[in-house]
DNA sequence: CAGTCGTACGATACTCAGTACCAAGACGAC
DNA sequence: GTCGTCTTGGTACTGAGTATCGTACGACTG
C-alpha cells in the first residue's frame, strides 16, 4: 500500500522539525502547520506524535507472523531465525529512513523507550511461536523465552552495528553469523535435554592436544555439570 | 530508606483507585484527593502517574550495579547470573506489592510498556558489564548482548511463573535451574570460539548409536557451519 | 443538470498529564 | 522574637490526545 501523499508530507515535516528543533521542542501543531494541514488531520493519519517515526511496525509484525506460520523449517529456532531476517531486510530496504530514525532515536529518550516496546512485540511473537512448537517438552516455556530473546538480541546487535556504520555494507552475513551462534547453541541445548531413548549416547569432549590434563578433567566435569 | 508516610498514602490510594476504576479512568487528582494531599504534592513524590506503580527501580538498578562491580566471579556470565538474583530477591521480598502490581500491569497496556522499558535498563546494564569484560575477544559485543538478554529472559520467565502461581513457592531453585542452562550454554560457546593456538583441535560430534548415517552427516555439516 | 451520499478536512472544545512558579505555613536555630 | 529552610497548596500554563460538528468536494444516479 503506497502511503497517501498527506501522510508522507506529515512524516517529512516531522523529521525536518525534529532535526531542526529537537523532538520535545516540536509540537504536533508545528508538524501539521509545516505539512500544510490541520492538527486534526495529523491525528487522523498517526495515532500519536511518535507514531510518525515508527509507522509500519504493525504491518511488519504481521509479515513476520505470516512467515512464521508458513514456515517449513524442521526446528523452531531455525524458523524464528528465518523470520527475523524479514525484519532486518525491512530496515535495509529503506536505509535512508532507518538511518535518520536511528540518529533521532539515539538522542531522544522517549523514542528509545518506544522502540524498546516495539522490539518487545517481536520478541513476544517469537516466544509464543516457539512455545507452541515446544509445547510438552521439558522447560518449554523457558526455552521459548531464551530462544526468542536470543534471536532478537542477535538481530538488534547486528542492526545497531549496521546503523552505526551508516548502512555502508550488507548486514546479512553478520546476521547469519550471529544466528549460527544461536542455532548451534540451542541445538546444543537440545542435546543436553535429550538423554532419552535409553541413554545410548556417547559423550565426547574436544580439546587442544596441548591442553593440561587437569584442565581437561575440570572442563569435562563442568561440561557434564548437573546432568 | 523508609518511605515517607505521605508517599505511602499516595501509593495506597493509587492502588486502591486503579483496582476500583481502572488505571486510565483514574486521574492524578483522584489519587491526591484520596490521599488527602494536593496534586502538586503527588508530583513531588512521583515523577509521573505510573511512577507510583514502579517506585524503586532506580535504587534496585544501583544495587545490581554495585553487586556487579564488587563481583569476584571468574566468568562474566557467572557474575551476571549472580547479580540477577538480587532482582528476583527484591520482588520476593515484598511479595504482596509484587503480586498486586503484576495483576494490575497485566490489565493495562501502558503499564506493561513501562515495565518493558524498566527491564531493558537492567539488560543494558548487563550488556555493558559483559561487554567490558569480554572486550577484545572475538564477537565480544554480540556475546555480551546474547548473555545479557538470556539472563534477563531467564529471570523474567521464572518471575512470571512465580507471580502467576501467586507467589506460593520460593523461586530461587527455578532461577538457578534456568541460569544453569545459560551458564552451560555460554561455556559451550566459549569452547566453540577457541580454535586458536595453532588450530590443533579435534572436532568430535556425539550421536545416539542408532542414528541414521545421513542425519549424522547433516548434523556434522550444520555443526561445523560457517566455522 | 439536480440531488444525494460518502469521504476527507477544518475548527472548536474538552480532559488530563506534567511543569513552573509563587505564596503561606511549620519548625528549629540562634 | 526573627531568620532561614523545608514542605505544602494554589494557580496558571503547555501540549498530547479525544470527541464532535459542520462543510466542501467528488462520485454516482436519476
Amino acid at each position: 500500500m503506497p502511503r497517501s501523499p498527506t501522510s508522507q508530507r506529515l512524516a517529512d515535516a516531522a523529521i525536518q522539525l525534529f532535526n531542526e528543533r529537537g523532538y520535545d521542542e516540536t509540537t504536533v501543531d508545528d508538524i501539521a502547520a509545516r505539512a500544510g494541514v490541520s492538527r486534526s488531520t495529523f491525528f487522523r493519519y498517526y495515532r500519536s506524535k511518535d507514531d510518525v517515526i515508527f509507522p509500519d511496525h504493525d504491518a511488519l509484525l504481521a509479515k513476520v507472523d505470516a512467515r512464521l506460520r508458513a514456515s517449513t523449517a524442521d526446528t523452531a529456532i531455525v524458523a524464528v531465525c528465518d523470520a527475523v531476517r524479514i525484519v532486518l531486510a525491512h530496515y535495509v530496504e529503506d536505509a535512508e529512513v532507518s538511518l535518520r530514525r536511528y540518529r533521532l532515536v539515539g538522542r531522544v529518550p522517549a523514542l528509545r523507550d518506544r522502540e524498546i516496546v516495539s522490539v518487545a512485540r517481536y520478541q513476544r511473537l517469537f516466544r509464543e511461536y516457539v512455545g507452541d512448537w515446544l509445547a510438552g517438552s521439558p522447560d518449554a516455556a523457558l526455552r521459548a523465552e531464551l530462544m526468542a530473546s536470543s534471536v532478537v538480541a542477535a538481530h538488534n546487535q547486528v542492526l545497531r552495528g549496521w546503523l552505526r556504520a551508516g548502512g555502508s555494507y550488507a548486514p546479512f552475513e553478520p546476521l547469519d553469523h550471529a544466528l549460527q551462534y544461536i542455532i548451534r547453541t540451542f541445538r546444543h541445548l537440545e542435546n543436553l535435554e535429550r538423554p532419552r531413548n535409553g541413554g545410548d549416547q556417547v559423550v565426547v569432549a574436544t580439546f587442544p592436544r596441548s591442553a593440561d590434563p587437569d584442565a581437561v578433567l575440570d572442563a569435562i566435569r563442568a561440561h557434564l555439570g548437573s546432568r
